[in-house]
DNA sequence: CACAATTACGAGGGTCGTAAAAATG
DNA sequence: CATTTTTACGACCCTCGTAATTGTG
């Protein structure tokens, strides 16, 4: 039987049109690839190059042997890939959520209860997550709704409260709680990783403009220094504390207050129980 | 990168269920086989195996592993199958035939006009035929009727007319032609090689019992010495020469006279362009 | 003690690179 | 004369087999 690394080569001479050139591209002497091309021949029974002394092209039969190795190298690359993906995703528990306060608990809470495992954690879209969630990409996920579907589990995580956070001279900074509506049109500072909360804030505030920081720190001193308001979260304050210099005033909007909710698949319930209980014991 | 001989030792370990086993089988050292899947592992960059010291078993990635190295090794497989057929199919003309007249003329031709092509020949029936004439596994096939379909070629090119092949004493040996039902019930000689004029002999004489030679001597010498009636035809008689001691008569019905005709791809008619020319003037 | 897997070590096969030859435009 | 392919030869890597070690039922 033949190798992959003579299809490889069989291949680069295909793409190269010359020994020569794939020799280059494959960091290998002519004469070594030459010869690899004649052995496989030898091995295949079969002419797989028109030879001309000074000239080497494909026959007929090297250009079907050309088209069947890219399939059988293309799947010997899936096979690394896929075993290495597989064997990754057994060592690391994938978090996906909504929005970032629930994962600061969480990590902390996995990296406990799983301590020979990775765990790796993102923000994306309610429905991506969903997707992931199904396609194993996610161990489980956190939604800002319920979750209700026979193959899925999902039950109550914690709750979230919005806050406007203002400077102590801004003309509502006395106020006891303001809807969205009172701040909108105003310029406000905003956190870039935010997740789902990035969409409460343009359809309830259409009218501001947002001035995004992509730097927790930088983000963190523009608002000390600026008389913008901006957001905090009853969870974000008992995580990290009280801005500085800053008035909190919740947010009266119902949208103001998430109820995150933990999803895993039914399937992997089991292999999460320990997570599952100390969420459940924690929450008493 | 690993290669295919890897693939194929963890394929025969997962078979085996042991290094010992798995190694006999390929002919191999145990401790060979046992370096080359440490090597494997190393190279996938995860473990294939759970070792106990005294056992191996696979492990998870192991069994995914093993999964998709099948579906690599056969692909390599089919590479070369594939490969060695067309080449195959490179160096022979393969003749389809609905019956043996034609191919004694054509073979001959083909030879003289393609000296450097082996030629194959075949006999099945007519579907046969045609599939395998549009999947290309004949280069061209002999019909016993016309087949007009835009992507063939097609024209007539021998006529075959049945004799009945009597010993003089034959009761009706004096007829200047006959029918089938004229022998229908009596007991005849058949060479196991005639196409589909088994067929035809199968539906005219309904009644008859058809004493089947698969040896062509064996026939020849049966017609000669046993007093049953059999066939012969114009282009047998051309080719073998008359039946010793036998009186042949024509069969009068439609059936008994096979109008034959070549059929090839369109795509092929250039490639055969020498072939159809000779045919075509050789009738003139 | 039989059996299975791993480790150690030397042998052999195969591929590689360098050098040289042959052929073409 | 530059470019390309092939052949020759020696070096080295890598796999193999034998032998020895460890561990298990």
């Amino acid at each position: 039987m033949f190798e992959l690394y003579q299809l490889i080569q069989l291949i680069a001479i295909a793409e190269c049109g010359t020994i020569s050139r794939a020799a280059e591209q494959l960091h290998l002497s002519q004469p070594a690839l030459s010869r690899s091309m004649q052995k496989l021949e030898d091995i295949l029974q079969v002419t797989l190059f028109d030879r001309q002394k000074n000239k080497i092209t494909l026959n007929k039969n090297g250009k079907l042997a050309v088209e069947q190795a890219r399939r059988v190298v293309r799947q010997a690359q899936d096979l690394m890939d896929q075993v290495r993906a597989f064997d990754r995703s057994q060592r690391t528990i994938s978090i996906g959520s909504c929005a970032p306060a629930p994962l600061w608990k969480l990590v902390s809470m996995v990296s406990q209860l799983y301590p020979e495992m990775t765990v790796s954690s993102e923000m994306k879209d309610t429905d991506v997550l969903l997707e992931g969630l199904q396609k194993g990409g996610y161990q489980f996920i956190i939604l800002p709704f319920e979750w209700k579907e026979p193959e899925y589990c999902c039950f109550p995580f914690e709750k979230e409260q919005l806050y406007f956070s203002l400077p102590p001279a801004h003309p509502l900074s006395g106020a006891g709680g303001l809807y969205f509506k009172d701040i909108d049109g105003e310029s406000i500072l905003l956190f870039s990783q935010i997740g789902f909360w990035r969409e409460v804030c343009r359809k309830k505030m259409p009218l501001t403009r947002a001035l995004v920081q992509t730097e927790q720190e930088d983000f963190r001193e523009l608002v000390q220094a600026s008389a913008l308001p901006s957001f905090v979260s009853d969870l974000a304050i008992r995580w990290s504390g009280k801005p500085e210099n800053r008035v909190v005033i919740p947010v009266l909007d119902p949208e103001a207050t998430a109820v995150y909710h933990f999803v895993c698949r039914k399937e992997d319930q089991k292999k999460l129980s320990a997570l599952i209980q100390r969420i459940k014991t924690d929450k008493i």
